[in-house]
DNA sequence: CCCAGCACGC
DNA sequence: GACGTACGTGCTGGGT
């Protein structure tokens, strides 16, 4: 092992891989925050792979990872992984810190194809027409899996080693990739200096105060349960109110609340949120459907969800942050989502609110204002809307006033309503129906809307034009950055698989380049929160929102850096606007 | 075990 | 006449 740990310090650049068990075998999803290691695995030349196991006892573990410290610890060396981040979490755990610049297979190749998965077996088969071993081959499947450490070693070396060569392999054709397809400066620049920061983050956690959603539980499982009892004596039976088919057929076979109630493509009643809307004034049994709905999502997903999830070690709640999910360059949010917390609806609002700061600091909150519509007047460069932007005005106030044609203290609240769904709509691709729709306007309405909006804006519609040409010449996108998203069914002769294809050559853009502009930001809050030895914790993004655990005696020097990060993370033609918020919990910082 | 339907966020 | 806003994740029911 010695001369294995020699053998890595002296080396450039070498693959690491680590195997892991879960110890809380309920757990289905690998968890690094609750794994254990079982073995290190490394590659330091092509076709050469080597496997540590290692022990269950934890000082005995702690002792072999000794050897390997200065190794994994280096700065010069190059760590090459297939979705590092996980194996620099559990390795954390052992007291070792992964140094030095990194290079992830998975996220490369997420760079390159962000619309494919990223699995390393694909990979292989992809780039090195290899089949490598699976996990399942190690550990079983289904009933009888086995965890890692189930396994003698003498079984999971050749699959271990393996995947350590294959990173290798992989790295020396991606890296190639890259440099081919320019992609190698928002891969090394931006995605891998972002690898540690969701590292922190994901460490950190967030904090959960579970005596209130102990009350709101209680509350809310009671009002859903009268809710219940009063539905079942309407519809004279037990009927499931979760299930949409039972719900259908309530509604409309036997309460017959409308003559040609729409249907879902496998032929089942469509009883959606907007359709009951519209149906409200029908029968009372449809908003008390509604309420019930609500309520039994607040508590599946949040409510009763969440202090399940509560990592006993460190008492906080840690998400996973996806970096090679999302085709436009954004994060995802998972095991939990804390990506999509309530924030409207009054009841969701409780569950916000339970999240809170460490004890004695505070919440911080800092959200880009408006940044993808700010993006569409900077790439489209139009000068009226960059004129808007710079105005100081608010942009949906100052858009309807050249819409309605009227002096911007006349606006009305509804032409104001009505303006902010066009601009959403924009961002969107939206057609005349689309925003009808939303605006709850006739479609003539509609339409002299959008002539009006782009008679305003004439350089929004040629960017959008221009936007549809490149990526049917190209088959991509590009934002700001250089980030590419594949278009497919651009050419399509089907309108539907077309139109699909031409919103997203102007969404991907404009979203992708907003998500590129946060992590940039993300990464120099980051670096000056170590380099300053500051002892606030960033600990939730939330696509255009970052979100901090504060201690008090911070409180300025916190709001300054993190405002002047983001507000300058890049220069456009338009301010970039960074609002903030301080809260003894999510609900009042945001 | 997987898909459809629904609902939460930006 | 049909179809018509981007990007995600999670829960539940229901069919296999």
């Amino acid at each position: 092992m010695k001369n294995l740990a020699a053998k890595l310090l002296s080396a450039k650049e070498f693959a690491l891989d680590t195997e892991t068990a879960s110890w809380d075998k309920n757990d289905k999803t690998v968890d690094p925050m609750k794994a254990e290691l079982v073995g290190l695995s490394f590659s330091i030349t092509e076709n050469e792979g080597y496997y540590v196991p290692i022990p269950a006892e934890r000082s005995e573990a702690i002792n072999i990872l000794k050897i390997f410290e200065q190794a994994y610890a280096s700065e010069f060396i190059l760590k090459i992984g297939h979705n590092i981040k996980y194996d620099m979490i559990v390795l954390s755990h052992y007291d070792i810190t992964v140094g030095g610049p990194l290079f992830d297979t998975m996220i490369a190749d997420y760079v390159l194809y962000s619309e494919r998965p990223h699995k390393m077996d694909s990979l292989a088969e992809a780039y090195l027409k290899y089949k490598t071993i699976h996990y399942e081959d190690v550990v079983g499947s289904g009933r009888q899996q086995k965890t890692m450490r189930e396994v003698s070693p003498s079984e999971v070396v050749n699959y271990a080693a393996e995947d350590a060569d294959v990173t290798l392999k992989l790295k020396h054709i991606l890296e190639k990739e890259l440099e081919q397809r320019r992609l190698t400066e928002l891969f090394e620049d931006i995605e891998m200096p972002l690898v540690r920061v969701l590292m922190r983050m994901e460490m950190y956690g967030a904090r959960i105060d579970t005596t209130a959603l102990k009350e709101t539980s209680a509350l809310f499982t009671e009002k859903m349960l009268e809710i219940e009892r009063e539905i079942h004596d309407i519809a004279g039976t037990e009927l499931n109110i979760s299930s949409p088919k039972q719900i259908g057929e309530l509604l409309f076979d036997k309460l017959k609340l409308v003559d040609k109630a729409k249907k879902t493509k496998k032929g089942q009643y469509v009883t959606d949120e907007a359709t009951l809307q519209a149906l409200k004034g029908k029968h009372k049994v449809v908003g008390m459907i509604l309420d019930y709905r609500g309520y039994k999502k607040l508590l599946s997903t949040y409510i009763d969800a969440l202090p399940l999830l509560i990592n006993p070690r460190t008492g906080h709640i840690h998400t996973s942050y996806n970096q090679a999910v999302t085709s436009t360059g954004r994060l995802s949010s998972s095991n939990p989502n804390l990506q999509n917390i309530p924030i409207r609806d009054e009841n969701g609002k409780e569950v916000r609110k339970a999240f809170i700061p460490d004890e004695g600091e505070l919440f911080f909150s800092a959200d880009y204002s408006q940044i993808e519509l700010r993006l569409m007047a900077h790439m489209s460069g139009d000068k009226t809307m960059i004129d808007d932007f710079n105005s100081g005005h608010d942009i949906h106030q100052a858009t309807a006033a050249k819409i309605f044609k009227c002096p911007i203290e006349d606006v009305t609240s509804d032409m104001r309503r009505k303006t902010k769904t066009a601009n959403f709509g924009i961002i969107y691709g939206i057609s005349a129906f689309g925003l009808a729709e939303r605006m709850e306007v006739s479609r003539t309405e509609a339409k002299n809307l959008i002539d009006e909006y782009f008679q305003t804006y004439p350089g929004v519609k040629t960017y959008m034009e221009e936007s549809v040409e490149k990526a049917r010449k190209l088959k991509y996108t590009e934002t700001l950055f250089g980030r590419q998203c594949q278009v497919n069914g651009i050419d399509e002769h089907n309108a539907v698989v077309r139109g699909y294809a031409e919103r997203n050559a102007i969404n991907a853009p404009i979203q992708g380049t907003a998500a590129d502009i946060i992590k940039i930001a993300m990464i120099r809050i980051d670096k000056r929160l170590q380099e300053e030895g500051l002892r606030s914790k960033m600990i939730l993004q939330v696509h255009d929102e970052l979100n901090f655990s504060v201690v008090p005696e911070e409180k300025d020097i916190i709001e300054q850096i993190v405002r002047t990060e983001m507000e300058n993370a890049t220069q456009l033609s338009v301010p970039l606007i960074v609002d903030c918020g301080w809260g003894k919990n999510w609900l009042e910082a945001h």
